[in-house]
DNA sequence: CTTTTATGTTGACATCGTCTACATGAGCTT
DNA sequence: AAGCTCATGTAGACGATGTCAACATAAAAG
């Protein structure tokens, strides 16, 4: 199903090899400070070829910060499905599933929310929004189900993501340590605000 | 009381003034992109006596966002002071004063939180876990006065935190649009983590 | 088959972070 | 006061980087 949808020139979807490489290499101790002559090296072609895929550095990482929000959105939507039907359970479900991606793709989660290598504009495009449309639809589930308020549900999914994320930042720079804020902080931060969320 | 300490050498203070020129580069539209050889410049100084103080470039964004967690938590501080006495009024106040600077310093705010450059050391330092005392603190004089839940207070303290921080970074990467969240959605999910903390 | 044009390569340029060798002068030792 | 020492600052070099312009090539369009 990933197969050479075109293979339409010399090289054949040298951008996707590209992007591939890039991702990659997103994710090695370097992390975003990779260079754009090494992903050329890695994936075997010269030093300029990237420009005539890639204006400069910084679009091809805001493409790869969208790729992240591409994966981030299909990360949550498996967390709903596979979880019960029930508002709570998807509610914490999500949030894991959240925090596992974080975990798992720490450069990328990064790269997504940083805003200093040019990726700001990033989160005005429709696939990052989507992922704020995961949290709106999970609020206005969990009013239907007569759980959450009934106050502005992209209120509370703003409320929603500010936590998850904020919680998953915390994680990622190691101050979500029990000697520094005890145990369970995290189920108790998500639990905090889920009693916030409560009718 | 800010004069010249010692003045101990050659230029005088040199430390410090690339400490304030490259914070002052950093407050400008490059922001952390900026380049020791012009910190230097601007310094009026060989390109490479950085290297008498900090040990490389990572080292002084590194002191950089130190600094950061200084003023950050003296701001806080300040707010707390100022604010009447109630827990609620604190808090939120608190809240909006820790907005206010990362609104008026958003690339110092990401070089703090950012973790991309080296800094992440940072936040175990104790200049940075003064911040979150403050938190601890505020949390435990709500509940000293019977408006907090008796949990543990570094746990509630980490939902605040998590909370602010990530409105925060929401807000400085334009998610925060009324446009896009609805109208008070910044005051909607304060409202509904304090809500949480609530009795 | 020829022309066009998207794609890839080569080589160059300014600049950067960092290192080494050297210069300078403040402050201690005598 | 004279000299020594070492922290501080300078000059120059090195390899590497992002990016650009000139050139090469082959797929597609005619």
């Amino acid at each position: 199903m990933t197969g050479p949808s075109k293979r339409p020139y010399h090289h054949g979807d040298l951008r996707r090899v590209i992007l591939d490489t890039a991702m990659t290499m997103l994710a090695e101790p370097e992390g975003v400070n990779f260079t754009l002559r090494a992903v050329s090296r890695r994936a075997g072609v010269s030093h300029a070829a990237p420009y005539k895929h890639f204006e400069d550095k910084a679009a091809l990482l805001t493409e790869l910060a969208l790729v992240g929000f591409d994966r981030l959105t299909a990360t949550l939507d498996k967390s709903a499905k596979e979880a019960p039907k029930g508002f709570r359970s998807k509610f914490f479900a999500a949030a894991s599933a959240y925090l596992d991606f974080a975990r798992q793709n720490p450069s990328l989660y990064r790269l997504m929310f940083g805003g200093e290598f040019g990726t700001i504009s990033a989160h005005l495009d429709p696939r990052a929004l989507k992922t704020f449309d995961f949290a709106v639809a999970l609020i206005e589930l969990g009013q239907r189900q007569g759980q959450v308020r009934e106050r502005p549900s992209r209120g509370q999914a703003t409320a929603c993501w500010a936590q998850i994320h904020g919680l998953t930042m915390l994680e990622l720079n190691g101050l979500l340590q029990p000697e520094k804020v005890g145990d369970n902080a995290t189920e108790l931060a998500l639990s905090t605000l889920f009693e916030g969320l409560q009718t």
